[in-house]
DNA sequence: GAAGCTCGGTTGACGTGTCAATCATGCTAA
DNA sequence: TTAGCATGATTGACACGTCAACCGAGCTTC
């Protein structure tokens, strides 16, 4: 692994400026391209990317509930972010917290009929715009290499920054 | 036509399974990828990644000023959230928004000397983090590739959603 | 010259995110 | 028993973004 990739690899300390160029065009590509799915959802349903992840989940978990720490661990937030927006989605009646029965403290995050039906609404339009903007954007191998980018980042990236 | 990609991609409405998969993997990694660098970013410098780009904007720009329309639209922001950014970098001394001489009504933002003290400080320990956290992190393969996509998810977004 | 237009920019309201502090509760140990 | 301590969750302050409304020049245009 010494002399797999020359000078390209060894030694530098910074980004060559095409790999510079790279990096803004990644970052800025997909900014653009969540945030225009975010906007579609919003108009046919509505609803945040967040309030879809929280619905998705709890729309999959038995019984339509789930511990409030639970759930902010299945879809990867902060547990303070997670309290915020479930009070926003509350308020909405989206999601209702309750006692936890076998928890001392736990709060157990339900979905409502209300929830569960906008949640519903939400998935085909949501679906569609997820291929339409993104997979069909891409050639096959193109959809495949950046399953593995997104694997190969992670992998590099590690678990959560030191926690 | 009708037979190259076959059923795959005929007549289908909503992505398959392992598409979805891809996606979720994709927006939540460059998610992840885009808070870390920005973590770093804060953690060497105490700039935010929109500090940044209107600061590195701002250098470059001949005299170190620029009209304030310019800057949007050159680092591709609405007008109304550079002017919030605005507030808060002038709040903080690193830029100063004068009337602009020239234009009736225009602004003209400059950067002052702690600004470009405070980007100046900035930038090395930046380019390192992209390079440590994307660029390190994927074969030159998948960094080409990288490119590749960023430029076929623009071109197939094109340029902003009607307007 | 007054009504209306556009242009450049700001403002307010509100949703969203992070961080640090807080709080209630149950456990453990002096 | 009570002084800590961990756990599960909420709260407040503040940065950040978007959207829609607004505002003050300068232009028309009648």
């Amino acid at each position: 692994m010494a002399s797999a990739t020359p000078e390209r690899r060894r030694g530098r300390q910074l980004p060559t400026a095409e790999e510079l160029r790279i990096w803004r065009d990644f970052v800025e590509t997909t900014e653009v391209l969540t945030s225009r799915v975010a906007a579609r959802l919003q108009l046919d349903s509505s609803l945040s990317s967040g309030d879809y992840a929280v619905l998705l989940a709890l729309t999959e978990a038995p019984d339509q509930r789930m511990r409030s720490s639970a759930l902010a661990a299945h879809i990867g937030w902060e547990r303070s972010r997670l309290s915020h927006h479930l009070g926003r989605m509350e308020r909405r009646g989206l999601i209702r917290r309750e006692e936890c029965a076998t928890v001392p403290r736990g709060a157990e995050v339900h979905l409502t009929p209300s929830g569960a039906e906008a949640f519903a609404q939400a998935t085909y339009p949501h679906l569609r715009a997820i291929r339409e903007l993104f997979v069909d954007a891409l050639a096959p191998d193109q959809l495949r290499a950046a399953g593995d980018i997104a694997a190969a980042l992670r992998e590099h990236l590690g678990p959560r920054p030191e926690e």
